[in-house]
Formats: structure tokens, sequence, C-alpha cells
DNA sequence: CTCATTTTTGAGATTTTTCTCATTTTTCTT
DNA sequence: AAGAAAAATGAGAAAAATCTCAAAAATGAG
């Protein structure tokens, strides 16, 4: 088991029985392996050896690697969204909402470089899991909508296409520096409507009042 | 061998001699197999009984997968980039080009529906053919940018977000509508910061002048 | 601490896929 | 049409992955 990263599974089953102890250390597990591999390539043994736990042990908690897969990204999905929505709190303006969803979303992304990988891969491969993950982003594009902000139609390919540029910036650069994070915000504010120069300043206003650190 | 989509390297190959028609019906077997399955979940067998060969043949042509994934993808990036070009000759126009080739490209798709698919996912697989695939996209961006259409830095992330907004077109609606074709298309002047409308109307002029049929 | 219950283990059976190569078949030049 | 060269074949060896299960080890309630 590489223990450095955040172990999020692992923590949330501290003083739990043994059994939900070694489900979340596969879990764990998971995310890395699927992570550094990509989940069609990843072997069951590769994440059982990586748990340090015996091959047959997997077989006593999960069919198959869909399975494991639907749990793992079910889970990634809690706690990111939960993450965000934190601190969202009393924003009402649909544009700043927006900006500030995508940015702590790739904060997160920085802060745990695996997690929004496997998350949309997890999408991706098990469609039923896309709609409760973005329909928060659905409220706060009719938000924005509603305010005049979004000149454009909300449909599921705009939907699409917004998540389409936050792989695309976690794909080129799995580290998350600042300038990825800010040009995917900007480029999710075009797409919605916002001329350059707002989406600019938008994102500058984010970046100052909500993720000074 | 399913002989309904057009067979695009078996067409090329008529005349040359059997060694080169043999790996042309792999070609073709292979875009079919790698659209319907992906391309890690198809197995060399999916190959040759589609290709109606034995499964050994395969082995007189390559090493792997992956070898016949590289040549499959540099041959549909060769057609499908010339194909695109045939139309653009003599356009000055930053917005217009962009808005053409993405058009036509998506036009390409709905015509052959697998090879736009098995393209990119050969230039996520071998990165290398990248650069050589987005060498146009990247001009045509620095006309518009010279000729002050486009406000926005031109760098490797936009580039990839403009693949990833076709990309998602192409999996949300494989049969890539019209309404399919123009959103994206839309959207992708956008991001390059133009205005909803006048993204809207250039994407109606290139219809009407270029697309008509 | 005890011991019934739960969990883990890993050797190996099974299944799946890859890869080889001696033989057969096809090609194509003369 | 002959026949040497080129190509295709497919049975089966080898490798890789999955999955099972009897035995061993760990757990935790009383």
């Amino acid at each position: 088991m590489a223990a450095t990263a955040h172990q999020l599974f692992r923590e949330q089953s501290t003083g739990k029985k043994k059994r939900e102890r070694t489900r979340s250390t596969l879990l764990d597990s998971a995310i890395s392996v699927f992570a550094s591999k990509g989940f069609e390539a990843t072997r069951i043994t590769d994440i059982t050896s990586h748990a340090e736990l015996a091959n047959g042990t997997f077989y006593n908690y999960y069919q198959d690697k869909d399975e494991l897969l639907r749990d793992v990204a079910t889970g990634l999905a809690v706690e990111i969204t939960g993450r965000i929505n934190d601190e969202m709190e009393g924003l009402t303006h649909g544009p700043t909402r927006v900006a500030l969803a995508t940015a702590r979303l790739l904060h997160v992304a920085r802060q745990e470089p695996e997690w929004l990988n496997v998350l949309l891969e997890g999408v991706f491969i098990v469609p039923e899991l896309q709609s409760a993950t973005v329909q928060y982003l659905r409220q706060d594009l009719e938000i924005g909508i509603e305010q005049g902000h979004f000149t454009i139609e909300i449909n599921l390919l705009l939907v699409n296409q917004i998540l389409s540029l936050i792989r695309a910036g976690l794909l080129l650069d799995p580290d998350m520096s600042d300038a990825t994070i800010r040009q995917t915000c900007e480029a999710v504010l075009r797409l919605l409507g916002l001329t350059p120069t707002k989406s600019r300043k938008q994102v500058d206003k984010v970046f100052q009042r909500h993720l000074e650190n």
C-alpha cells in the first residue's frame, strides 16, 4: 500500500468493524490503481497487491471490477460535491457560482490528483452516475440564465461540453496549476456566452474573494 | 467481414499486391472493431474474425494492437484532414475557416461514424499523432487572431479544449445531427471569444454558403 | 480470556488471450 | 501451365487473468 495519498474511505471507516475497514482499503487502492493505469487496464491483482491483501479477498467484496468502480465513483462524487457545496453558501450571482464551482472542483483535483480522474472515468463508464453529479451544475446554469448573464440554451450537450473542458484541463496538466484552473474557468464562462474580458474579470474576482490562501 | 461501411484502406489498395490488400483488410476491420468495442477491449481475434482471416495472419503484419492502431489512426488522419482541406481553398476569414473546418470534420463523422471515434482514441493513445493532426487548427486560429476576431491566447490547452468540444458532441450524438454539428461549431466560436449572437450568425453563414445540400 | 464467528489466505483449477510455426494454399512471374 | 516465392492457416503451446474453496488466522462479544 503506497500510503502517500489521502485515504478517503479508510478514514471514513475507522472505528467501524473489520468488514467495512477492508472494503475501504480496497476502495482507496482502487482509486490509486485506476488513476495510474486506467480502469480498463487494471487487473484485480493490481488492486489487491496495492492494498496488501490476498487476491481472493477481492471476491469476498465484489463480483467484478465494474461493481467496485461503481462504489468508488459514487463515494468520490459524494465527497467532492460536498466539498464544493460547502463553499457556495449564500452566493446568488450565476456567473460567480459557476466560476467558483469550477475552480473549487479543479482545486480538489490539485489536492487529490487521483480523485477527479477516477470520478470522470466512472461517470463515463457508469452512466447513471452522470445525472447525479451534474445536477448542481444545471442549477447554477439556470440561475445564470434567469439573471440574464448566460444567453445560451441549456441542454445535455452544453453540460457535457463543460465537463469536457474540465477533463481537458486535467488531462493536459494533472497538477492543476493556477494558470490551468484560471484558463479552464474562463473557457467555461466563454462557452456560456460571456465575453473574454468579462470572463477574465469574473475569474479574477472569484480568485480574490474566495480562493485567497 | 461486415461490408456495410466504406472500406477506406481496401479501396486505396486495389490493384496493389496481396500483402498490401491483406494489410488493408486488417486496417478496415480494426476501424470497425475499435469503434464498436473500444481499443482496450478489442482482442486480436475480434479483428481477424471480422476480417475473415486466420488469427495467425495478424502476426504476419503487426507485433501488437498498438502498432495496428498507429497505422489506422495515421491513415484516418491523412484521409480526414485531406477531405477538410479540399473545402477550405481560398477562405481567408478566420472565424469562417474555424467554423467550416469544425463543421466539415463533424460532417465526415456523420458520413463515416467510426472514423472520428477511432481517430480521437488514437490521438489520445498515440500522442505523437496529436501535433500532426492539430497543425491545421492552429493555423486557422492564428489567422483569426491576426484579424482581431479571436481575442484570446492560443496555447496547447485551448487546442485541447476545442478537441474536447468535438469529442463531446460525438459522444452524445454519434449520428451527428445537424443540430449537434451547429451547437458544437457555435460552442467552439464562443470558446474563441465570439459572442453567442456572432457565433450563431457565423455558423448560419457557413451552413448556407458551404454546406447546402 | 475464550471460542464461535467472521475474515483472510493463496495454491491451483479454469478461462481467456496471445503468440508460434510446420504445413497448406495462393500468387504471380516466366 | 509450372513452380518458386509469398502469404495464410489453425492447432496447440505459452502466458496472463479470473475465480474457487478448504484451511488458517483474526476478530470481538460475552
